[in-house]
DNA sequence: ACGAATGTCTACCAATTGGTAGACAAATCT
DNA sequence: AGATTTGTCTACCAATTGGTAGACATTCGT
């Protein structure tokens, strides 16, 4: 007989909210429609979450929490002294989310336009990670283990890329790619290989 | 005598929605919103165009336009076997506009989330250019004048990288890098030398 | 000079927005 | 058992949404 460990009605709004806050953005989500496919009224949703602005917050608090627990996984799994391991790790990191959960690296890709009020919640939560990458970033620049001259805006570019090829979907269904899941490794792989390249002088590896 | 030639309402409307659509977000921008800072009443937005839909479409039109002109020149102004020259020309036209119509750029990328009716708009107008440019990097491949397996991913890894970095704002705020004229064209020399690294083998350039 | 087109306005409208008040039932505490 | 807390609901609300109808003035072709 299995157990069926019943989800709190918050967290089922928590999850709802995320996945509709990542992908019809915050503004192009209102609480009745929310409610509407949680089976609920609105008024439920306010119960939990005082404001649209509350709720919000929550999603973002815990959509950091994942995101960082996975890049902590990472940098947990893999050798400090090891950039390219860990820069590998991400990507993979960030593509398995992609193809799990894609809401959520929506819902970060959110928090980076202009008006974000999501930007500052965001930024700190995630701070101190950004500054331990870029400090062993500095450490292997110096060494002349990894190839480039500014180590915050080369761990920037590394950040744009990987999300970016990881999230704009509609992108590559443009070029004619579907998205698929072999088409989702095959775009991992030129990745790879191209961020290697890129950051891993030819007598490393 | 300065001869002041009158910028037609119509314009100053498509102007203004390209810069809310591009910062705010589509469903972010209310007609009234966007009339009261034109100092018009939204009955006179919509006596031009006959819906916010139709609003939008002329806007992603002439965004449209005005990327593939800019993009145009390029390749008019560098040699076609110039791989490297394409891309460094495409990279600096993409940050100028980053920096003189970041709104233009946020349209862009809002055409590339998951939901976005907008998408195919776009993709439709894109589509030659793309093949093109798919084309003459898969000679280049063939070559050997360019690193890298498949050119359709290849492509798609150089957009998602320049937008990204010419975009992700936010971001780089987060990082603790102000988002300045200066920083912006290191960012683009780094992004540069990033890109140069990925794509060229040593034995050119 | 005059009718027609153009463009902006006021006055509405129904639907939707985020949010409040309070009834009601079930679970929990004492 | 009785009181209280918890959670969902119905019933509203004022403000805002995209959009319509039509008055009014200006410009333009004749």
């Amino acid at each position: 007989m299995p157990i069926v460990l019943p989800v709190s009605t918050r967290q089922r709004i928590l999850d709802t909210a995320l996945d509709s806050f990542g992908t019809t953005g915050v503004s192009g989500t209102s609480l009745d429609a929310l409610a509407r496919s949680l089976g609920l009224r609105k008024q439920s949703i306010l119960y939990h979450f005082n404001s649209k602005t509350v709720l919000l917050e929550a999603v973002v608090d815990e959509a950091a929490d994942r995101f960082i627990d996975e890049l902590d996984s990472v940098v947990r799994r893999v050798d400090p002294n090891d950039v390219w391991g860990q820069v590998e790790g991400t990507v993979r990191v960030v593509f398995r989310l992609a193809l799990q959960r894609p809401a959520l690296l929506g819902l970060l890709r959110e928090a980076s336009r202009p008006d974000s009020t999501v930007a500052v919640q965001l930024s700190s939560r995630l701070a101190h990670h950004v500054n331990a990458a870029q400090h062993s970033l500095e450490i292997a620049l110096k060494d002349g283990r990894v190839r480039g001259d500014d180590a915050q805006l080369l761990l920037f570019s590394l950040y744009s890329t990987i999300m970016g090829v990881a999230t704009e979907v509609e992108v590559l269904r443009a070029m004619g790619l579907e998205p698929s899941l072999r088409s989702l490794a095959a775009r991992r792989a030129e990745l790879l290989r191209f961020l290697q390249v890129a950051l891993i002088p030819s007598s490393e590896s």
